[in-house]
DNA sequence: CGCCCTATTGAGATTCATCAACTGCGGTGG
DNA sequence: CCACCGCAGTTGATGAATCTCAATAGGGCG
């Protein structure tokens, strides 16, 4: 879980436009704001961006790359709560610390902003307070999402809803491929299984040519339909 | 799951003190000011209060009693996302639709704010504004937690944090009990557990001496810190 | 080419779910 | 006042799903 190589580089930015081009304008939309006022960071895979308990002295977007929000239990149990992905925004907390730890899926670019300048931005501008309000309660909708995930459903459900949630996401169709930023193991520690049960549910979705496993970081969605069927419990 | 006794009475309250008197301010605090433009309203037990995917015209406060936030799926499996007790808001929604189906665990009475007001309240009231914020982040940072107990926790450990959360909501000590509102079924599904697996637990914790189960309703707080050593998975 | 890391597959152990019987309590009515 | 009924909870026996432990495979990189 250790990684010797990663560093982290900062670099100041201007303003505006070099930035806002790199990012999937659909996610962080009216945001933008804050791109003004952040700071482009950069960390290697399996680094740490900030951990349970930090103080929550910024909040992230993502720009490039993959970031893990999980929890850590005393004897190393981990749950992943959140993928994120470009236009995703973590680490705006509620109290002085951070509740998740937060680690990079590969290696990522992230914009930073300070808690101050986002409590300024967000008292200025109501269009923005609105969109940190609904980007919350998305949030909220999801994690709700997911309780039934680890709660209610079967290995394969879970790792079949999985698929479909990325699918989605991604706006993939039968035929398109998936890339898959996290590895098994991360995928094992979000549905709440260990790594084999993962690989036999995609090896047996796989026999049953639903999807495609051209490589390790890449699924093809071969019938979507069957696919959301299985993730809801109509076998 | 359906009740034939249960009505729902509305009744307008004038404003203010008559309401306040009965919430318990530790909770709601500030957001008393929703009180001026709230209705009362009651439920008897097991009755809807709204339903996933109705619209989300309204906000809740729960006066007295309590409420299960839950999803259903299309086979019927359930998952309690949240049990709500006096003082605890509810059905403040991202989109047009609420996202959880609320029901009352006992009979309950609850006060209901619109939604229009609830915008305009907070738009003209910074202090309401940062609180219902608050409110929101508290409540995902509660969800994270119950995702890592869903997806990482035995059943045993599970049982057993379900009764820490309760005594610290409660601020129980050694000796303590603790009211239960809700039925082992409800206790189930807020787990992911079966009633069976729920009961064995209980019996065992019993058995151990750290709780007493005086009734059906009701926990007595034996050994606390062993309690809380247990949910963290310190055998 | 060979090593290392990750993923996959296999066999046996364990936890929890399922199915079924029984208990205890509260309410109702004789 | 007591007997019966019904529901919620508890306990027991069995089985299935998932975890654990172990061996094997595959891909990228020096």
């Amino acid at each position: 879980m250790s990684d010797a190589f990663a560093t982290n580089h900062d670099s100041y930015y201007p303003i505006g436009e070099t930035i806002a081009a790199e990012l999937p304008t659909h996610r962080t939309g009216e945001l933008a704001a804050l791109q003004t006022v952040s700071t482009m960071s950069r960390f290697g895979r399996n680094q740490t961006i900030f951990n349970e308990g930090d103080d929550a002295n910024y909040s992230y977007t993502v720009v490039a790359g993959g970031v893990r929000l999980c929890k850590l239990m005393s004897d190393g149990r981990r749950q992943i709560a959140e993928f994120l992905l470009p236009g995703d925004i973590f680490g705006f907390e509620a109290g002085d610390e951070h509740s998740l730890t937060a680690e990079a899926l590969s290696d990522v670019v992230v914009m930073r902003c300070s808690r101050s300048n986002m409590e300024r931005i967000s008292d200025e501008h109501p269009v923005v307070r609105k969109q940190l309000l609904s980007l919350l309660r998305r949030e909220l909708s999801a994690a709700q999402d997911h309780l039934v995930m680890l709660g209610r459903q079967t290995a394969k459900e879970r790792v079949t809803s999985f698929l479909v949630q990325l699918a989605e996401r991604a706006g993939a169709a039968n035929g398109d491929s998936l890339d898959l930023p996290m590895g098994r193991q991360d995928i094992a520690d979000y549905l709440g299984l260990t790594i084999e049960t993962v690989c036999r549910a995609l090896s047996d979705l796989k026999s049953s040519r639903l999807i495609g496993i051209p490589s390790r970081h890449q699924v093809t969605i071969r019938n979507l339909d069957a696919l959301e069927a299985i993730a809801v419990g109509d076998e």
